[in-house]
RNA sequence: GGGGGUGUAGCUCAACUGGUUAGAGUACCAGACUGUCGAUCUGGAAGUUGCGGGUUCGAGUCCCGUCACCCUCGCCA
């Protein structure tokens, strides 16, 4: 070793010990005849001092830099009372330096590693190995490193096989759009790296593994979002012989363990449940923040008769007005109400009515519309007191619901209301096994094409398949899905009826997912499993508002990576090894590539 | 593909309605200083205002285009 102890671990009780740091040069004070040196490695940050006496050893350190690294010998010492930094951990001591030696120089950085300030996101991809040197970045890995660990530990206990799938498997497009590898030795075709290992793990289930689990990197060729990188990685699990709770008990204790490590929290077990159509209907969203409460109304009856031409149009047409009752605590000024309608205009919403409920008079632009009995209605529905507001949205149901969990989730920001130290978890289950694409009237799978339905909507697959249910499930914790999973189909005929109503024929179905189709002949268990974003949950468990925070080396909003400059083109001879030519080609000008 | 935001010294930022030689802190270079811990003090060097056009006597500022990054809608079974 060329160190003897680590800059965080030096305490009073090493005074008169001979030591050997190494580590970065934090911070230089340089006082002509004294010079004080920050000596900073993961564990912390030790000050050295070199007296003008120390010789060879000053001489060498006058001329050291920010970023250096170096070794330092020398004894500790016990700081006098008045001279200690009760701001660092090793504050009390320092080291007499005698021995200097610079391991390596640098130049001056071009982010900034130390103090408040904190280099453009931009430069920290650029140079994230550099920002790995400031402490708040190292813990996001270390809380990842800290996740991991403990899944292995639990899936480990439970008695979970952990089982490897290929990164290179066929593409079995439906879904997001596949990232593709050409093949070198059959021209003409390709593999696709994995959205996920969901026909693999089914298929250890057929071949009796009974629980399977492993930690999988996922690829998804889809556009990006602070919560969504192209690759991403996935707890994924499957069990046999089990129904619904089974796995959602399996999930419940993994993230118990996991808020009450990593942020010092006990959730109580089991978790909430709430069916999809409830979501929907009280948060305007199937991942409901419980945070907070704000349940969004509906006034749709209470209106019925109403004459106001925002309500009337709306409910004529055959939609919904929603509402949102504020308890008075949360009153808004004219100018946050007045800046409502841009926060649901993504949504399509027209505005956002509002009016005042007192007790001498409503007040506000909305209250003349309403006739006492309208009051009276809105008061039973919105249990609204004396001081408090109403805010209404009025249109379609498919604009207004999206509208008034964004305004919820507006609310829930402005007021405070998002807690970042208050986990809450919650199931949405009964899923709808299909959704209607608006424009054809197909069906689509809303969570994938092997879940199950719901026993006793079997017969609606045929007459109403719109409302049949799926046995699938959400985990949400504090509005982000963080695990999504269902019971899967296990008997062939429903698989085949599944298939069909999505539009995909037997010759398709053999085409695409032949090997599964074949391997459900030969004794399948009923099966079901989960997986589970662990980017979200460490990001979550961390506090970060995005993932790329908890991911090493992640990639920008146009999926580039900006250290190793990925996406990059490649030689002609690798692109002829591949069979692949290029058709469009913008000429090279992003000066990256060269 | 659409909408919004940002882009000025190595870094973080400033520059009113278009107007003199684009400033400050920090880092860097040189010097001073024996108890600092965001050390202090003196001096110096440092700029294609993302890039390309345009309007104007004059553009960091206005207009058009374009690139990068961030947020977001669509998309993400």
């Amino acid at each position: 070793m060329l160190r003897s102890h680590t800059c965080g671990e030096l305490r009073a009780e090493h005074a008169d010990e001979r030591v050997t740091l190494c580590g970065w040069v934090q911070n230089r004070r340089d006082h002509g005849g004294l010079l004080f040196i920050d000596l900073r490695d993961r564990y912390g940050v030790t000050q050295c001092v070199l007296d003008p006496d120390a010789g060879e050893a000053a001489e060498i350190a006058d001329r050291v830099r920010l970023e250096w690294v170096v070794r330092v010998s020398g004894s500790v010492r016990l700081r006098p009372e008045n001279k200690q930094n009760p701001d660092r951990e090793t504050g009390a001591v320092e080291i007499v330096v005698d021995g200097f030696e610079v391991l390596s120089r640098a130049d001056p950085l071009p982010v900034a590693v130390t103090g408040a300030e904190r280099s453009s996101e931009e430069l920290g991809l650029r140079y994230r190995y550099l920002e790995f040197r400031r402490p708040e970045v190292r813990r996001a890995l270390e809380v990842r490193a800290q996740v991991n660990r403990i899944v292995r530990d639990y899936m480990h206990e439970l008695e979970f096989v952990e089982v490897e799938t290929p990164i290179l498997m066929k593409s079995t497009p439906e879904g997001a759009r596949d990232y593709l590898v050409p093949s070198r030795v059959h021209p003409g075709e390709f593999y696709a790296l994995p959205q996920s290992p969901q026909l693999l793990k089914q298929i250890l289930m057929i071949g009796g593994l009974d629980r399977y689990w492993q930690i999988a990197r996922c690829f998804r060729d889809e556009d990006l979002r602070a919560d969504r990188q192209p690759e991403f990685t996935q707890l994924d699990l499957e069990m046999s012989f089990v129904e619904e709770e089974d796995v959602q008990a399996v999930m419940e204790g993994l993230l118990r363990r996991l808020t009450s490590e990593v942020a010092g929290v006990e959730l109580p077990t089991p978790f909430a449940r709430m069916s999809y159509a409830d979501a929907v209907e009280t948060y305007g969203t199937d991942k409901p923040d419980l945070r907070f409460g704000l349940p969004v109304r509906d006034v749709t009856d209470a209106l019925s008769a109403s004459a106001f031409v925002v309500f009337k149009g709306a409910i004529d047409a055959g939609g919904r007005v929603r509402c949102i009752a504020l308890a008075p605590e949360y009153s808004m000024s004219r100018k946050q109400l007045d800046a409502l309608p841009a926060v649901v205009a993504d949504r399509g919403a027209r505005g956002v009515a509002w009016v005042k409920v007192r007790a001498d008079g409503w007040a506000g632009p909305v209250a003349k519309h309403l006739t006492e009995a309208e009051r009276a209605a809105l008061t039973e529905a919105t249990a609204c007191v004396d001081g408090g507001t109403l805010l209404f949205l009025a249109g379609p149901r498919s604009v207004v619901e999206p509208a008034s969990g964004d305004l919820r989730l507006h609310l829930g920001k402005a007021f405070g209301l998002r807690d970042p130290a208050r986990f809450e978890a919650v199931w949405v289950t009964e899923f709808p096994m299909y959704e209607v694409v608006e424009e054809t009237g197909a069906l689509v799978a809303k969570h994938h094409p092997f879940t199950a339905p719901v026993a006793e909507d079997i017969p609606l697959l045929e007459t109403d398949p719109a409302s049949a249910r799926a046995r699938a499930y959400d985990l949400v914790l504090n509005g982000e899905e963080i695990a999504g999973g269902s019971i899967r189909i296990h008997d062939r005929a429903v698989q085949g009826t599944i298939f069909r109503q999505l539009g995909i024929d037997e010759a398709e179905a053999q085409e695409r997912f032949g090997f599964f189709v074949e391997a459900l002949r030969y004794g399948v268990p009923p099966h079901g499993g989960i997986a589970s974003g662990l980017d979200r949950v460490a990001a979550s468990l961390a506090g970060f508002e995005q993932i790329r925070d908890v991911i090493a080396f992640p990639k920008t909003t146009s999926a580039a990576d900006l250290m190793s400059g990925a996406p990059s083109r490649v030689d002609q001879a690798q692109l002829d090894d591949l069979h692949v030519s290029l058709t469009e080609c913008a000429p090279d000008d992003d000066g990256a590539s060269e």
